[in-house]
DNA sequence: ATGAAAGCGCTAACAG
DNA sequence: CTGTTAGCGCTTTCAT
């Protein structure tokens, strides 16, 4: 069961030939006779050898690696939908690269801070991508702000910073748009919480629409919520104790726009007849709604790949796609239209 | 920007000691005399020295870092909402023990085998944890078997291989026994694909729970569907077409579930009046249904923890847990009672 | 065209 | 108690 490696001194051994030269022949170097190139891939093929990349690292000064580190908080939750895809977008990227993936996760808030420093002085990659835990966080700061090859999932302050965001003004916009298409003018929005950076985006994409097409913003159709369904249950629930009168509902995201679906079949108002339902994020359970729901997706497979062209780019000066050596990316969202808005 | 990374050289150095001394204080070797150590430590703090992973790993023979490998091929697609879970309760564990994750698509189906050794082999992760593709696969064979420290999430043959699986066919058992008890006798079963294990399996635990409570096994009572919320809906409209009665529907998963659901309700039948209903897997949208419905739930971040406390304590020999010697686990199933089946 | 030797950063065996 | 030395596996001058 210990089986022992084979190392590069082996193929050498067995080969005939200094291990300089085996390294030189694997590499492909043109200085070394083609007849010893071919004997040591051959040694090299027969005895399976497969290169220590620890030994090639520690010499390199490079990990070939990068790092994505995500605070596991619990109010991270509602961003959980598109961890997978973002997921798919970096590794397709890296596979690509002969890049690795180290995930990393923040055990508390406070290790945060420890957590990412370690990653880069470590050694043990390269760059890291950072998707933001909270609007306002010292310790992504530090780091960030530090020089190190950093691509942040979001928007920064600085200019200097490699960011990838998604666009939730632009979303918003589409969607309020799309109900404001459709003839809808009194159009109630249910927000997430004001605190997330998020929800105010989405508030001033919804504005933006309305104003752009003459139609006066009311501040009364506006409710807060906070992103779950039965917050957005609740919130119709409350316009209709307010006796506030809408023609549709903008939700903040999908899950919102369900409850809010709940809320308006229960009151026995017909959708999109009554009411016409946008939400937002285009999760899963949008299709299967009855009626399904008109939403906004947001791609994050191609942010992810963004985020790690950046990133590589940036580590190797190797571009592989354009638009990568712009520092700020914005990843526009996309209008899906189902049937809860009536029309096509 | 090109940050000069201090070693344990410049440490030294400054403390005016030799490496070695340097590397026993800061490990907390009792040899180092105390005055020296604080003096080493003192100047580590203070010129905030990291250790080079890289370096310790090649020394050490050995990366505190497991790697987590999963094919991503299509049809893979709908293991994907346990994904995140099963992530959550690796990194917990690793977290803990100070280990990394490294992780690693395969690209291609037949990149895979290379893909699967060369993460061994180069040194970069000391052991794998193996999410299976399908049921066969040659590819995994190999590596299962190598003796390689591995852990699979999934059944194997062979006693020797360190394994974590959920319980499919408990699962399954409690799902029908749970319709049972309610007096409900005619079960329609939809089930996934037949060539999936995950589908045998749970077909085999609806026919044992039929078994211990007496009911006759009828096998136009199953109905093959492929796991979508279509095949769902259109399994039930078959089953009307070919007058079959039932009082009830047991599902291969929530998706499928949620289309019988709309296709009974398009019917007309009540839910769980005429009907009752229960999926398996309990997705988020389980609890957003009308209504709501009862489903069989794996706890995958507890069959991550396991699979990652086991390969820990192959790889170190420090148990962290209980069970942990057992080369196999098996993950119990729970039942989650919701409105769909009636009662409480 | 090939080999000898140095060194990446770290730790451990062995002296002193 | 501390320093010297060697070596993990690899690449890369620099000689030959």
């Amino acid at each position: 069961m210990e089986r022992e490696h084979i190392t590069l001194k082996d193929i050498a051994k067995v080969a005939g030939v200094s291990t300089a030269t085996a390294s030189l022949a694997l590499a492909g170097d043109p200085r070394v006779n083609i007849k010893t190139k071919r004997n040591v891939e051959e040694v090299a093929r027969r005895l399976k050898y497969v290169p220590n990349e620890i030994g090639r690292s520690l010499r390199a000064k490079k990990a070939e690696t990068i790092a994505l580190i995500f605070p596991n908080t619990p109010h991270n939750a509602f961003t959980h939908p598109y961890f997978v895809q973002l997921l798919e977008g970096i590794t397709e990227i890296l596979v690509q690269n002969g890049f690795h993936l180290l995930l990393s996760t923040s055990p508390t808030e406070t290790d945060e801070a420890a957590s990412y420093d370690l990653i880069l002085k470590n050694r043990r990659a390269d760059g890291i991508i950072l998707w933001p835990a909270s609007i306002k966080d010292s310790n992504i700061l530090r780091i960030v702000e530090s020089g190190y090859p950093v691509v942040y999932l979001g928007r920064w302050h600085h200019d200097d910073v490699l960011t990838v965001e998604r666009d939730d003004f632009g979303g918003a916009y589409l969607a309020t748009e799309h109900l404001l298409k459709a003839g809808r003018k009194r159009i109630l929005h249910v927000t997430g919480p004001q605190s997330f950076q998020v929800s105010i985006d989405r508030l001033e994409g919804y504005k933006r629409a309305l104003q752009d097409y003459k139609v006066l913003f009311e501040p009364q159709l506006v409710v807060e919520a906070d992103y779950t369904m039965e917050s957005g249950y609740e919130a119709i629930t409350r316009a209709e104790q307010a006796a506030i009168s809408y023609d549709s509902v903008f939700a903040g995201n999908d899950r919102m726009a369900i409850g809010a679906m709940k809320a308006l079949q229960t009151l026995g108002r017909s959708i999109p007849g009554d009411v016409a339902v946008v939400g937002y994020d285009n999760i899963e359970m949008a299709t299967m709604t009855h009626p399904t729901l008109t939403t906004i997706e947001q791609p994050m497979d191609v942010i992810g790949r963004i985020a790690a062209e950046k990133l590589i780019h940036k580590l190797t000066n190797k571009g592989t796609a354009e638009g990568i050596e712009d520092k700020q990316s914005v990843v526009p969202a996309k209008l899906v239209i189902r049937e809860s808005c009536g029309g096509k």
